[in-house]
DNA sequence: CATGAATGAGGTTTCATTCAT
DNA sequence: AATGAATGAAACCTCATTCAT
């Protein structure tokens, strides 16, 4: 035998149950899901998920950390070019709504909510690698917006929180309220008046 | 103790029950939580709660309920005097924060977001009593606003959203952020700011 | 404080518990009957069985003796007086065949036969005190009747089995299959046909 | 396959777990039968039963039909053959002493008359199954006996009462009585005594 | 005499996890 | 690699029983 089973392979398995348990997850939350209801979305059986994850809790993490990761480094590829920052704020906003819309962000988001104080080590991996990672590049940028006279001086700390706070409003009405009834929100019309309202809101003129 | 003194205080029972409750649903999620430690924390035995609450789901429904009831009637009382509608818009923001601040209203907030899908009433409950009691209002405010040429004309129905978004986010971060490590946030600081650049988003003139 | 609460009282107390325990037992089985719901028939509190009856054994106790015991003396004065013995079996046959129609012996045999082997000591009384005296008695008749030639010479011991059964059945038919839809025997014309089928069967004649 | 032999018998699990419930409940009665002692005494774990049946109500049911199955059928080929019908019946009552005999028809029927009210549908299956089909058959045979001349004319559906009966009290007997110190009844020679008295009751001669 | 409040003990059921095949 | 069978540990919930009032 060649030791134990390895952790992940570039085979198909370990991301279809990671598929199958995001869905169950975020639907029923994570103590309320049963291995064996992933496994059976897999089309596995209960054991075979062992061959691939150590634990419960360990898919748990695979299925944050692998959902997350792609995102990343699509976000951190949005540059910041050089001139008006205003339009980098829109476009970085109309992003995230995008995510919002055609990904499995706001399942990512209500699981990452729910679990953290159990799984905090889940919670952390989220502050330090999503919201550690968008907030200050757009903190960034609206600093160099004050620092360029686009922008009122303001606390950009608190900025960057009103910026982009509807989109984690959209994401939770998509992964909450939406499947108990709520009418849905269209979070790419949300972002777009949004960026036009705060960018007027930092503006200096006037 | 003034002399023979209430050595049960037969009716605050369930509300300690509840106070119980809601600290460890919060902390640990519902089904991850045993109702024996909701008992301990409340001085009581394990069974000693099914004699107040049928079910260890009507006891979750017994937490969001009363815990929301009361804020409730207090955001509806602010009502909306004649006049210029931007003040008030920065007062009802400051209400919420302030909520933010000194009440339950974050872990609440976690809890309806946790377990809305495994108990769909609780989250509808939710939607109903505190989203479409604030919402409508604000929205009518912005509205009226509109009307009376204080504001630009705007979608109202999507910038309600863009106003209340950080007080969730302040919400959760207390809640899931804050007690795994991240630094805290003033939401009161953030509600100041977020309404004045809101309010100049909004504004017609310029 | 007159030491404890005495067994039983002539109030009406006692009699209104075990009646409303009989039929409770004798619906659901023993141990699926809760006392809680025992005492909500009888009127009272759970608490308060507990003054008139040491233990849910003992009131199981009580139910079945305190059922039983009128019958008891009732058939025991069915006195034989001498002459043919045939219109004495009859005569015994109906007056069960009455006992099965309008009081709750099936009932207490349903009972009897379900708790005889958790409660022995149950099972023993009524087998020494019911059938115990039940059948010795009109096995004595059988065997008169044999002694004088009015019946042929059979086992008088079986005979006795014979003779009785029908009302066995018919009172489980009563408290058992009715219950459940059956079509209601006519214990009295079952009583009456089987009293003259048996005693041809016995006759010497022929 | 024949060779490396089964180390469990797979297969032969439910069956193992009937015999052993059936033990116990007609024991203890159902409510007072815990699972784990069943479970025990089929040599697995509590929770393996679970794997078998759904419930502990499925598992008495599975208990009830699986044992009254095949005596059913193995009832009903008794078929009747032309000619004189009181030797049939002779026939018939024998069969259901062996059966009390040798069989756990008493268990069984102690455990349908105690659990029928909490678990009607057992009662209605042996009401159907059993009831329903070898009263009918007998039925059919005396009311044969009555149209031939054979028999007087009497009421055959109490009549038949009249036979079958003490084939129940012989049953209850067994698992009622007996073990609570009752001097055995030989069922065999009961059944056949009875024949004979009930057919001389029967008969049209004389 | 009577009860509302409380609890300890226990039962059914669930489920993550293991292991022989 | 995969699974069917099995289980230990726990959770929810019930209920007979007690006790202060």
């Amino acid at each position: 035998m060649v030791t134990r089973a390895r952790k992940r392979r570039p085979d198909a398995r370990p991301g279809e149950i990671i598929e199958a348990a995001l869905e169950l997850f975020s639907q029923r939350g994570f103590s309320a899901t049963r291995l064996e209801d992933v496994a059976a979305r897999a089309g596995l059986s209960k054991a075979a998920i062992y061959l691939y994850f150590e634990d419960k809790t360990a898919l748990l993490k695979a299925v944050v950390q692998e959902t997350i990761g792609a995102k990343i480094a699509q976000v951190r590829s949005a540059a910041s070019p050089a001139g008006p920052v205003s339009p980098v704020l829109r476009q970085l906003l109309m992003m995230v709504a995008a995510g919002v819309r055609n990904t499995r962000l706001p399942d990512i988001i209500k699981l990452v909510i729910s679990e953290s104080r159990a799984h905090p080590d889940i919670g952390r991996h989220y502050l330090d690698n999503v919201i550690g990672q968008v907030l200050p590049m757009a903190q960034a940028l609206i600093e160099r917006g004050i620092a360029s006279g686009e922008f009122r001086s303001i606390d950009a700390r608190l900025a960057v929180k009103s910026l982009i706070a509807p989109m984690l409003l959209a994401a939770l009405w998509r992964s909450v309220f939406e499947p108990i009834g709520a009418e849905p929100l269209d979070a790419e019309a949300l972002a777009a008046q949004h960026a036009d309202l705060i960018i007027r809101g930092l503006s200096a003129n006037g």
